[in-house]
DNA sequence: GTTCAAGGCCAT
DNA sequence: ATGGCCTTGAAC
């Protein structure tokens, strides 16, 4: 189950990759040695984060490795959500467009644009290793590597960095340069002066998306303006006012998963960790990420759904560039709230076990964190690689299931290893299968345009992330239609999937068994009662498991096959799923 | 020739 | 050590 120790030990280096100018396309093609110090790959593996004044000076690569255990950790959250506690300073501020606007000039993206470096918020002064800094944090940047500076936290790693305070804690400092996306590979380990590196098409595309954004924007706000009258903006107070201050406030509510991939040798998989196989401990989710994101505490039997803290801000309102979540409730389908004309059939016909079933479901989770991933992972990014951030959201998704499932009735009285089994069983399917209901009864887009302006396929997400499989999906989509599939119909089914006692190995067969039944008398009643007109719903529901399994499968292949190439993230949920089943 | 993101310099 | 300003030089 557990991956390979060898592949934990590459991770290591894997994992390093993006800070790692040693390959062949280092910038301007001149680094010849890594900038970093030796601790750096060869960290102290059985005692990590044990204290904040271990001397490291540079980021270990556990605590680049952070975003992942946060990310695990955050399936065994009791309600408390501190992803807040990552506090990016995140100001990304547009104020151009209300001098555009003013003016009626089209601005150009070097006097349009304000922002403020996402390290500190002082004032942008260019791009720098990777992104829009102010001038400070690239000098800083630049010394801290080459030099191979050696900084200690004398607090808790996690500092509150601003322009006033940045001084006061180099690491903290630091490890906010590489959060937000400061690229160690381009400092150069020549120190040759002048010229550009790889670096310079990706600024250059930046800056024409956001150009393009801005001109949308101007767009839209003269649009406005016709529409509401000429002073109508005008009038607002400072920020009130729809464009004359664009604000995009991020806060951060869901770690990056870019290091996702990895974790320490020592550490549990991430499936057995996410089913809470360490001695059923509750995973804290870490305050920060600057520590141990996997703090193992010995409280026992809190509770471990996972719910959103009112701290985590939803996708920004004033981002007009993505699409929106949908206006979901917190639970999205609740039988009570039924409005006339509405397929959900009233809960006077549900039977409790739909009913608890259904009212379990919190699809607005589901999207938030679908958006918020997207955003963390595109937050200052001039461009990011679509199918490793389709991975990430897959992997996301994937422990959201686990979660879903850890906490489900039946399966939650299995033991760990019936739990992995049946999981690894299923979960392709289901992803699917959730795609399908975020799809028909959310109106989940099949496109959003990422904060950075790319364009995010989010139907592949339902294909795996294979294009040719949207026949294949749209014909079974069409399927459900006809027979109506509404949202209990969906959850039916996907208990139907993860209990599935045909599994091989299952230690606990009678109790799958029992749950499957269950779950099936009861899809059956319903259909046959809140469904009459739909000859053999039922049965035609059922018929439709293969091809959903077909679909999934031939993803699996895809991912797999991606995967081996070296081209999906390693050390994932997702693919320790994929080679689960191969082995 | 111009641009602009690298590295360097030096007052603080 | 910091950070504002200067110099450099490949890409355009």
């Amino acid at each position: 189950m557990l991956l390979d120790m060898e592949n934990h030990s590459t991770l290591l280096s894997l994992n390093m990759s993006p800070f790692n100018a040693n390959s062949g396309d280092s910038p301007a093609g001149t680094q010849s040695s890594s900038p970093m110090p030796q601790q750096y790959g060869s960290p102290p593996l059985s005692t990590p984060y044990s204290s904040c004044q271990q001397s490291m000076g540079m980021p270990h690569p556990q605590t680049m490795m952070m975003s992942h255990n946060i990310d695990t950790s955050y399936l065994f959250s009791s309600g408390n959500n501190s992803m807040s506690g990552i506090d990016m300073g995140a100001n990304y501020q547009m104020s151009g467009p209300a001098t555009s606007i003013n003016t009626g000039d089209i601005p150009d993206t070097k006097d349009g644009i304000e922002e403020l470096c996402p390290v500190c918020g002082d004032k942008v002064s260019g791009y720098h290793y990777g992104l829009l800094t102010c001038e400070s944090c690239k000098g800083f940047f630049k010394r801290t590597v080459q030099n191979k500076k050696v900084y200690t936290c004398v607090a808790e790693r996690s500092c509150h960095i601003d322009k006033t305070q940045r001084k006061r804690c180099p690491f903290c400092r630091f490890q906010k340069c590489l959060e937000v996306g400061m690229k160690l590979e381009a400092v150069r380990a020549d120190r040759m002066r002048g010229g550009r590196n790889k670096f310079g098409p990706m600024y250059k595309r930046d800056r024409a998306r956001k150009l393009q954004m801005m001109r949308q924007r101007q767009l839209a706000a003269q649009t406005l303006r016709g529409s509401l009258g000429d002073g109508a903006m005008y009038n607002s107070p400072p920020g009130t006012s729809p464009f004359a201050n664009i604000h995009i406030k991020q806060e951060i509510q869901i770690p990056q998963v870019s290091s996702l991939t990895s974790s320490p040798d020592s550490s549990p998989s991430p499936i057995a960790v996410a089913l809470g196989q360490v001695n059923s401990a509750i995973v804290q989710p870490a305050s920060n990420n600057q520590q141990p994101a996997l703090q193992i505490v010995g409280v026992q039997g809190a509770p471990t759904s996972m719910v959103m803290g009112p701290e985590n801000k939803l996708w920004g309102q004033a981002n007009s560039t993505t699409t929106s979540p949908h206006s979901l409730s917190p639970k999205a389908f609740q039988f009570d709230t039924l409005v006339p004309g509405s397929s959900v059939p009233p809960s006077s016909k549900v039977s409790p076990l739909i009913r608890d079933f259904v009212q379990a479901i919190d699809d607005r989770e589901w999207q938030n964190s679908l958006y918020g991933l997207l955003q963390s992972q595109t937050y200052n990014q001039c461009e990011v690689d679509l199918f490793e951030l389709m991975c990430k959201v897959l992997d996301q998704n994937l422990f959201s299931q686990v979660d879903w499932a850890r906490n489900s009735i039946f399966f939650k009285d299995l033991k760990v290893d019936d739990q992995m089994k049946l999981l690894q069983h299923s979960w392709s399917d289901m992803l699917v299968l959730d795609h399908i209901h975020q799809r028909m009864h959310n109106n989940l887009p099949d496109e959003t345009t990422l904060h950075n302006g790319q364009k995010f396929d989010l139907l592949s997400l339902g294909l795996l992330g294979v294009p040719s499989l949207a026949d294949h999906f749209n014909d079974i989509t069409a399927k459900l239609q006809e027979l109506k599939f509404d949202v209990s119909d969906y959850i039916c089914i996907k208990f139907l999937l993860l209990l599935n006692p045909d599994v091989r190995g299952i230690t606990n067969r009678k109790h799958v068994q029992e749950g499957f039944e269950q779950v099936q008398q009861a899809l059956l009643e319903y259909t046959m009662t809140c469904y009459p007109q739909i000859q053999e719903k039922f049965n035609k529901m059922q018929q439709l498991l293969p091809e959903i399994h077909s679909l999934a499968a031939r993803g699996e292949d895809h991912l797999y096959h991606k995967h081996c190439s070296g081209s999906a993230p390693t050390q994932t949920l997702l693919m320790e799923m994929l080679h689960a089943k191969r082995k």
